[in-house]
RNA sequence: GGGCGCAUAGCUCAGUUGGCUAGAGCGCUGCCGUCACAUGGCAGAGGUCACAGGUUCGAGUCCUGUUGCGCCCA
């Protein structure tokens, strides 16, 4: 074995031992049999827009440290790999990579699309070349790292498998009613143009301004709407202020707006009821400038009022208001609502890429025209720019533009394009998860004890309606616990998710939109088409629902959902079918069979449909992510998975043994995106086929996010981003792992200060040096501990008894059976740093600074201890093997074939096989070797030696010099009886009854004098002065503080009987000792 | 604006129901080329536990408030 740890080397041939060994393999069948206790991890799939960060190399050990310590504790262990295909983001990743080698980038592809050409094909055939690449790349990455994953099982959320699940879920929401169509504002990315999800939208502080915009009021008369309103006219109605206009000009009021280019869209001014103005206004309109429109003054609550008129002083919407609103439904959420409350019309001003435009939605667009096809940003500057050139009134004083006012605001941007985010009105699909049935299911689903009051009041039906111990609801618990809240509060306010996204690359909605010809009823299509079914072999795959429902028969829409690839077909071929003419016969009959039953139903069908559309939108990426626990596990049909090319066909028992899995680890970001949604849709979707209704993971644990030494996010841009794989190059798998272990708290940040490295100029940290360091400290220790078993080979013999053994022997089992209990509670409660910590003082500490020192001149004599060396470092191995997994293994091979003999009261756990150690089995110490009483006389043995080696320190006695020790008494004989442990950790030659002949140096150790002697050829008295009296001063200073604390009546009469007692003895102890120091400093002179 | 977290040695962090003379690693100082390991050994220095109140016999720990930093959601 060479010096130095070499991980180059040894990491590839224990990666090659588990994968020929098959150690990672999952059998479900052993758990469906009850040979075997499950335990589960699903990865969260990495997306495959990048390699992976250090934060998921820290989620990625963390993971596979509990599969590992679980699998070696004999459990059927299943570590579930994946990958996500990230829809937006991937899709722009390629856009941006095709433009950046000069290709024309997913327009080109529209283009082609448009022409009727494979565009669409063509691109999503693009993306999954990148999105191939980057798999095998972060693959390549886990595997590099060690994870312990069940690789024949790899899944990816756009496979086959995983497209068959998507496919279940929507169409049985979309049968149940869960799933619906509705024109809502959306969040609009003008740039990628499609939809954003609530949490894709990053609100940043923008520098704006608010424009303060008037419009002429008007009134009508006769039925012509335009005739102004003047100001006198107001006056005499009780309006403030009016008597400081000019009496015959025509009023106005002004609002105040962020976003003057909307003004296009206006369709009301609101104005709170309670401003003292609302009665001189009411009734009255406006004409919004150059478009012409007239539009009401309407009353409502939102507006705030200004600070004139009873607005609150300080609110900066206060300040900033005038009690006027410009309301936009079809611009603004807020402004949606009041839309909503009032019935105002929603007119959109703008086309998908947000320039103005009268081609979605606005007919009356007067002389506004100007601004038509112009961005968003150029028709902002315009509406200033007009505004400012005109005045309310011919001749009127003033402009139409009041003011501008700097404005510091946040404003959402999408988080792929980094645009702003234009609310928009746009059809889209949604997801009921308001409903109870869903909302309801995640909810119920917390424990009990993590629930808080004011969500319980809130929603009432939310309490969990089980509670036994294997409970539906109630059976899912968030480490650490405050994160429970985060889960609650979310679903306190949840609103429908919308999932479609105007994308290609993603599972495409599976929905074909049908324009009625004719008047009739839902039920009407789905028989007609069931019909149809029926004679293509597809009975009951489509599903009819009404999408939009309008009085006039020609607006009205119908969506059917296709179950299947056949009913999809089947919907294709119809469309293919349909000729362009209404009169005319199928254009291709030939696709339906020949037999006069099919060509009928097709016929009807066809008289029923004016046209047909499939639905081009794809689903929001977390609608399959939603669906990683039953999409894995082969859900929802498992003989189908089976019959797929899959390296494994046992999809029929993996969801019966492995869901609900027993964790998931997960950064706290996704807690709502994610978990919740997994949650929901497992016990929604399994209890419809009656296998359980339990959320799909026992525990959820939330791990610290990683930040660069200053508190910054990781991140590409900042440049502060560390890549797991080059601190496997420089420090090892292993390595790495400990560190990020070792760095697990509970807090919800951890810091990491990221600095170049001096060689490679790649970053990296100085923290990966511990985890460096820990390994090399292994392999030396290992190696020197077995070049010690081969000169001292374990004898074969009948097992151990402990109680046999030397002190030493006795304290390092029981250090051992120690440590194995903090570690199981560690892993328990997974608090990473406690087991980090455990291994590090087990290995460092008691193994090689205490242990393997100690033993070092008796081994060669004492029979039993070879075999106690072979054993504890066994166990240390097998300990930290879900940690290091990589050094442990190649330790292990050599270990494994030196003789050893059973020690009582130390075993492992049962395993399936005992091939390498990643599979063996995980120790097993019994209670008993816990021992009290040698843990205290090895404490007291290797305290007296640290105050030996204190006095040759600060004498400067050289540590190859061996000394004298005089300590009469007991101390000598049971000094004597630990032979040879002082003489040999505090270098003593000799220990005598006699005092010292020469000159010598005291000490005091149990409060007695002791001295020692020969420690050089003059003394430095000096030195003993200074380190007695500052020993001195410690002891006074301790004393005081317990007599203080004993002469407080409070303390003795309070506190438990037992503290003051160790009080009292602790003061006793101390007074002794210094009576000691005193005569001690009185000898020197 | 709402929620959550953090503030302890020069740095990174432990300190789980209040009982501590407040710990670890790195860094620092001194000694050591020793036959497992210098990626090491031995010894040492270094802290008003952010601030101000309160509860208690007793507060780093519990409560209230203040300040600063960070994250999430609006």
């Amino acid at each position: 074995m060479s010096k130095a740890y070499d991980p180059k080397s040894s990491e590839p041939k224990a990666w090659e031992r588990w994968t020929s060994a098959g150690a990672f393999n999952a059998d479900p069948q052993r758990v469906v049999d009850g040979e075997a206790r499950p335990y589960s991890i699903l990865i969260p799939p990495p997306n495959v827009t990048a390699a992976l960060h250090l934060g998921h190399a820290l989620n990625n050990t963390i993971q596979d440290i509990l599969t590992r310590a679980h699998r070696m504790m004999g459990y059927e262990t299943l570590w579930m790999p994946g990958t996500d295909h990230a829809g937006i983001a991937t899709q722009t990743m390629v856009d941006k990579k095709l433009k950046a080698e000069g290709k024309g980038g997913i327009a080109e592809y529209k283009k082609k699309e448009l022409a009727g050409e494979n565009g669409r094909e063509e691109f999503v055939k693009l993306v999954q070349e990148f999105k191939d690449e980057y798999e095998a790349r972060i693959t390549h990455q886990l595997q590099t790292m060690g994870c312990s994953c069940d690789w024949r099982r790899q899944r990816f959320t756009m496979d086959d498998i995983c497209a068959r699940a998507v496919r279940e879920a929507f169409f049985r929401l979309f049968r149940d009613g869960l799933i619906y169509r509705g024109k809502r504002l959306v969040n609009w990315d003008p740039v990628t143009q499609t939809a954003l999800a609530d949490d894709e939208v990053e609100m940043e502080e923008v520098k704006g301004a608010f424009y303060y915009l008037r419009y002429p009021m008007v009134k009508t008369v006769d039925g012509d709407q335009t005739i102004p309103v003047t100001w006198s006219e107001l006056g005499a109605r009780g309006y403030p202020d009016a008597h400081q206009h000019p009496e015959d000009e025509q009023a106005w009021v002004t609002v105040a707006t962020t976003r003057p280019e909307t003004y296009l869209g206006d369709t009301a001014v609101a104005m709170n009821p309670k401003d003292p103005r609302a009665t001189s206004v009411r009734g009255f309109n406006v004409m919004l400038p150059l478009v012409g429109r007239i539009i009401p003054i309407i009353e409502d609550e939102y507006v705030v009022l200004p600070v004139k008129f009873g607005g609150e002083e300080g609110d900066a919407k206060a300040e900033m208001s005038t009690g006027f609103l410009k309301v936009t439904p079809a611009h603004d959420p807020n402004d949606y609502m009041i839309g909503q409350r009032h019935n105002l019309a929603q007119i959109n001003v703008m086309a998908p890429d947000a320039s103005i435009s009268d081609q979605h939605g606005w007919e009356d667009v007067g002389d506004a025209q100007v601004f038509l096809g112009k961005s968003r940003e150029d028709a902002r500057k315009l509406v200033v720019k007009e505004f400012q050139a005109r005045s309310v009134s011919e001749g009127s004083e003033g402009s139409l533009l009041e003011a501008i006012k700097p404005h510091v605001h946040s404003v959402g941007h999408s988080y792929r394009s980094h645009v702003p985010v234009e609310p928009y009105l746009s059809d889209q699909w949604y997801c009921k998860v308001s409903d109870d049935k869903l909302r309801g299911n995640a909810q119920r689903a917390l424990k009990p004890e993590q629930r808080t009051e004011p969500s319980l009041k809130g929603w009432p039906d939310s309490r969990p309606k089980t509670q036994a111990p294997d409970s539906t609801d109630g059976s899912m618990t968030f480490y650490p616990a405050r994160y429970a809240k985060t889960y609650e509060t979310w679903h306190d306010n949840l609103r429908d998710w919308c999932i479609s996204r105007q994308l290609w690359w993603g599972h495409r909605i599976p929905v074909w939109h049908i324009q009625p010809k004719g008047d009739y009823k839902e039920s009407d299509l789905q028989d007609a088409l069931d019909a149809l079914a029926d004679s293509q072999g597809c009975r009951g795959e489509l599903c009819v629902r009404m999408i939009a429902d309008h009085e006039l028969a020609s607006m009205r829409a119908f969506g059917v959902c296709t179950h299947t690839e056949r009913a999809e077909d089947l919907m294709k071929n119809l469309w293919l079918a349909l000729p362009n003419s209404e009169d005319k016969p199928l254009n291709r009959p030939d696709l339906f069979g020949s037999t006069g039953n099919s060509l009928e139903s097709v016929l009807k069908v066809k008289s029923m449909i004016h046209s047909m559309q499939q639905d081009p939108d794809v689903l929001d990426t977390w609608f399959s992510s939603a669906l990683w626990p039953l999409s894995t596990m082969g859900w929802p049909d498992t003989d189908a998975a089976n019959s797929g090319n899959e390296p494994v066909d046992d999809f029929d028992a993996l969801l019966k043994a492995f869901n609900p899995t027993s964790v998931l680890t997960t950064a706290r970001e996704i807690i709502t995106l994610w978990v919740s949604r997994m949650t929901m849709f497992n016990r929604y979707f399994l209890a419809q086929d009656k296998v359980h209704d339990k959320p799909p993971f026992k525990d959820v644990f939330i791990h610290a996010m990683i930040q660069d030494g200053e508190g910054r996010k990781m991140s590409k841009s900042l440049g502060n981003g560390v890549d797991p794989l080059d601190i496997i190059e420089t420090h090892g798998a292993d390595a790495m792992r400990f560190t990020l272990c070792q760095m697990t708290t509970q807090t919800q940040d951890v810091r990491m200060p990221v600095e170049p490295d001096p060689e490679t100029g790649k970053n990296t940290s100085p923290k990966f040096d511990i985890g460096r360091n820990l390994c090399n400290k292994l392999w030396n220790a290992s190696r020197f501990a077995m070049s010690m078993l081969e000169k001292n080979p374990v004898r074969p013999g009948p097992p151990i008894d402990p109680q046999q053994l030397s002190l030493v022997d006795r304290w390092m089992l029981s250090r051992v059976a120690h440590a194995q209990g903090a570690i199981g509670s560690a892993l328990r409660s997974y608090q990473f740093k406690d087991y980090a910590d455990a291994l590090y003082d087990l290995l460092w500490r008691d193994f090689c600074d205490w242990y393997l020192e100690s033993i070092k001149p008796t081994l060669s004599e004492d029979e039993n201890q070879p075999a106690v060396l072979r054993s504890v470092l066994d166990s240390i191995l097998r300990l930290m093997h879900p940690v290091t997994p990589f050094i442990t293994e190649s330790v292990f091979e050599r270990l494994d074939s030196i003789p050893s003999r059973e020690i009582l009261g130390v075993s492992v756990m049962e395993t399936k096989s005992t091939e390498t150690l990643c599979q063996s089995g995980w120790p097993n110490l019994d209670p008993s070797l816990r021992d009290e009483i040698a843990e205290e006389g090895y404490d007291r043995c290797r305290a007296l030696v640290s105050a030996i080696r204190e006095v040759r320190a600060s004498n400067q006695v050289p540590p190859k010099r061996s000394i004298v020790l005089h300590a009469p008494g007991e101390l000598g004989s049971d000094v004597k009886r630990w032979n040879p442990l002082v003489e040999t950790l505090a270098n003593v030659r000799e220990v005598t009854d006699s005092a010292p002949e020469g000159a010598s140096v005291a000490f005091v150790f149990e409060g007695s004098e002791y001295k020692l002697s020969d420690l050089a050829d003059a003394v430095d008295s000096g030195a003993q002065r200074e380190r007695l009296e500052k020993e001195l001063a410690d002891l006074d200073k301790s004393i005081s503080a317990l007599e203080g604390r004993l002469n407080n009546p409070g303390y003795t009469q309070k506190a438990p009987a037992h503290l003051v007692d160790q009080t009292r003895a602790e003061l006793t102890q101390k007074k002794v000792d210094r009576d000691s120091v005193r005569a001690s400093l009185d000898s020197l002179g």
